[in-house]
DNA sequence: GGGTTATGTCGCAGGAGTGTCGCAGGTAGG
DNA sequence: CCTACCTGCGACACTCCTGCGACATAACCC
């Protein structure tokens, strides 16, 4: 079932971002830059998640959250800067059901969509088994386990590291880590793939020189071993 | 994977915009000035995407769609000034997949024509299978197997080699694998080629001097055994 | 056979791609 | 306020790729 994601902001880069994470995972994204529009929108068109700024212009995005849920139980993901931190307390009492804060990491908030969605309906086909070799992820408490033992992991190697496994030995360009995981459209530089990976090789390789998991393909990218 | 972008659109000025634009964001660039033209290099190079514009010198731009759709299922966007609007409609009608109106927002289109490839890009031709002889190509990790064990090619071997076995055993010019892999226009010399044929030839034929397998078409180009 | 063109062969030098590591600003947590 | 960690960045080293040129060889034409 195609599920619908509705996406109220009104920067254009992220909202740009955005629906092209969102459409690579498989929704149908709508798109609004103001309360006004959004409003319209979701009635007209019931999405399944709604994405809010808190800073659009005009209303504001705490309104909307308040009007959405007068009317609506659709889940609803506030998305702020880290500005308007005290804001999310009282989107949160306004009815939001979860937020994140930009600069967001990609894949976190499309794990954050994919609970809400379902929470609000049957069981999507669930946590896949995120496992390679002696590499064990658990999505659920973001912990990596090597050989039953725990390894420490930051939060954006820890999303990496699923990226890759979850590609079950495909080949994954650095724009496509950039963009899943950094939510970068392609900006800056690509040398901060390098580094995580490098990183994440001193933690879960042998021997971090000669990489039996997380191996390169020169001139393409990264990739699991199968 | 890289998508190839077709731009007929006789005004330079334009026209250079749109190649910077595209290339910025990854694509090949492929460029007709007219009509004519146009179709001719759609039909050599099967691009994913072509963008029309309809005020061409010559055969009107509605004409080209017509043709192009006569005879392939390539998306088609349309270029259009506004003054054209009512040829939009006719455009549609003729079998275009969507428009822009000059002036048009350069990331507006950039999302037009990701959403066009998403849609096409359906068949997913990586399912295909890459295989010649004892040689078989795996896309999702860029490898190439002979006889089931592993021969290291670098990206641009890679992409010459699925290009050729892709062919089914037609003969490529020279040009035409610079074009598609290296991308060239057609510049300069196609000695690169001949290289490039006599380091795979070392790498996947048995005895290089006597190839059995990337054969040479004397006066033609290379092709792979049947 | 001789001349001419097309292609094969191979070494080289510059450059692109990647690994490695330290630094500094930022952030979170005490 | 302090500390530890994360993270992006830049610098350097090193490997491998790749375009080029030069010559050798093979195919073609007369």
């Amino acid at each position: 079932m195609i599920r619908t994601v509705m996406v109220v902001e009104d920067d254009d880069a992220i909202r740009m971002v955005l629906r092209t994470n969102l459409e690579d995972e498989g929704y149908r994204v709508l798109e609004a830059t103001t309360a006004e529009q959004g409003l319209l929108i979701v009635q007209d068109e019931r999405p399944d998640v709604v994405l809010v700024d808190l800073r659009l212009p005009g209303i504001h995005g705490l309104d909307l959250v308040r009007s959405l849920r007068a009317t609506s139980q659709v889940p609803i993901i506030i998305v702020t800067a880290q500005t308007d931190s005290h804001d999310v307390v009282a989107g949160l009492e306004a009815g939001a059901d979860d937020y994140v804060t930009k600069p967001f990491v990609a894949k976190e908030l499309m794990a954050r969509i994919r609970t809400q969605l379902r929470r609000s309906a049957q069981p999507e086909e669930g946590g896949e088994d995120l496992t390679c070799g002696p590499i064990e992820l658990h999505p659920d408490t973001a912990e990596v386990m090597r050989n039953g033992e725990q390894v420490p992991v930051s939060r954006i190697e820890f999303f990496v590291l699923a990226e890759l496994i979850g590609a079950k030995g495909r080949v994954l360009s650095r724009d496509h880590l950039l963009r899943k995981v950094w939510g970068y459209g392609n900006a800056g530089d690509g040398r901060v793939v390098d580094n995580l990976i490098y990183r994440l090789r001193n933690k879960i390789e042998d021997d971090p020189a000669n990489p039996e998991l997380l191996l390169t393909v020169r001139g393409f990218g990264y990739r699991m071993k199968a």
